[in-house]
DNA sequence: TCCGAGTGGTTCAGTATATGAACCGATGGT
DNA sequence: ACCATCGGTTCATATACTGAACCACTCGGA
């Protein structure tokens, strides 16, 4: 592995749940030897990407990350212009709403929305990265994803995170076939057990999958209305986003999409 | 250098200015070989820090950044209650309120705010790194620096940037005195001719400066009457921004404020 | 139509650069 | 007093990085 790769990789063990670490604990958590962990820490401290806090002398991320954050979104303003999308799905159906997106052939949550409705609701804050053959956003993404891409994906193994959790290769793209014929993704139980979620599809101005836009209720909610309504304000949301944002939806998706909307 | 910094730096090309970069242009910008450029972004690209959009292949930076930044601002939520002071600040005096931090040894832009109050206003955009000895904002941290870093910056070149621009580290050093006695910074015209503001010093848990809290005005708006309201209002939001991100100002200091807003 | 000057991307010998075992001194618990 | 941590450092070893030269392609003249 590149020593670059090490560097960034670093920054992944960064966490909610473990804003700062040690020098050994990050050694030991990133496989790497003290010394080189040092060192790569000490050049991700000198860009300020991390930074030493405390008497304790943990790693922390850095204010470069808000910088660089900043101009991405000055770039591709996805994230801004999702926010309050997600916040009015969130209302309009009653359950979250979030945002997920296609980072290094990992789908990683980015935004999200709660419901002010129910006292119950589903977390996403612990969430870090979508399992593709789990989730309803993950088949969304994986559905639309370049062949070669999709088959990276399958060729690793599924880990069953529920009993209900599909972990044979075929069966998953059997269900692919069935998203791309309904225009959405639907998953039930299948990463969390109480979780049942439907989810659409994002793209980019070259027609490229980015990543998904998802509504996820406690399975005890999810009534057939209740699907529906998702359904509706989820791929209006989808192609309000897709619009906005210069997405070039596949013309027989956005033919599917149309038809569901009238329909 | 090591390969870390070297990537690292290449996430330094972009800005608002330049969003996006070609290959060519991003080894040439670096210094670096062309094969060299293109396997550091490859690894950056494998770890979705940037990503490559359109036919022309462009690199841009990618939506790890996004993530990272979510993190840092759970971590450390400067910017999150430093914005809606910078609005506040900036209704109040009818000028640009800013917020820059140390990092990596320099300072730079994190957030701003304009005035909706008046047509001419100072810009912020883009301003990326504030230079120590020709800023407020620069002169307010410098004065707060522990001494060695202080030695490092002054042994540096100081570039006149206006006739304004003070270029003699020793007449700095007397700058930096006169802030300390005062508990805020003040520069007119050092950085740009036109532009007169005053700045004072942000701190962390363990009392180091971490960055700085400054109003800039157009020199001739800049009245006593204004300069004493801008001054004031500074203090107060510096002081509650000390108080809620847990900042220990300097004893001497904090002295100061309270006597400046009892006064 | 051909040419030259740009792209983005790849190869591979040579060497600069990263690595990790062993080592500090300090701290904290038993 | 001991042992096990911690953060950080050293230096001989060898691995992973470098860069000149090389593709194939596109574009705008001439």
């Amino acid at each position: 592995m590149g020593t670059v790769a090490k560097a960034l990789e670093l920054l992944d063990l960064f966490s909610r749940a473990r804003p700062a670490l040690g020098l050994s604990e990050a050694a030991r958590l990133a496989g790497l030897n003290k010394a080189t962990c040092h060192r790569l820490l000490g050049e991700l401290q000198a860009r300020g990407f991390v930074e030493q806090a405390g008497a304790a002398r943990e790693y922390r991320l850095g204010p470069a990350v808000l910088r660089l954050a900043a101009l991405r979104e000055a770039a591709v303003p996805l994230r801004a212009m999702a926010q309050p999308m997600l916040e009015r799905l969130a209302d309009e159906t009653g359950e979250t709403a979030h945002l997920s997106a296609l980072e290094a052939g990992r789908l990683r949550m980015l935004a999200w929305a709660y419901p002010a409705e129910h006292v119950t609701r589903v977390m996403m804050a612990d969430t870090d990265t979508l399992l593709f053959h789990a989730t309803s956003s993950g088949l969304a993404v994986l559905a639309y994803l370049p062949e070669a891409a999709r088959a990276a994906v399958l060729a690793e193994p599924l880990p069953r995170l529920t009993e209900r959790t599909e972990s044979d290769p075929d069966a998953v793209r059997a269900r692919l076939v069935e998203v791309r014929s309904q225009g959405h993704a639907e998953s039930a139980g299948s990463f969390e057990a109480e979780v049942h979620s439907l989810a659409v599809p994002l793209f980019d101005t070259e027609g490229a999958v980015t990543g998904a836009l998802a509504v996820a209720a406690p399975v005890m909610r999810m009534t057939g209305a209740l699907r529906g309504r998702i359904r509706d304000r989820l791929i209006a949301a989808a192609m309000e986003l897709n619009d906005q944002g210069g997405g070039a939806v596949p013309p027989d998706l956005a033919a599917l999409w149309r038809g569901a909307m009238k329909g």
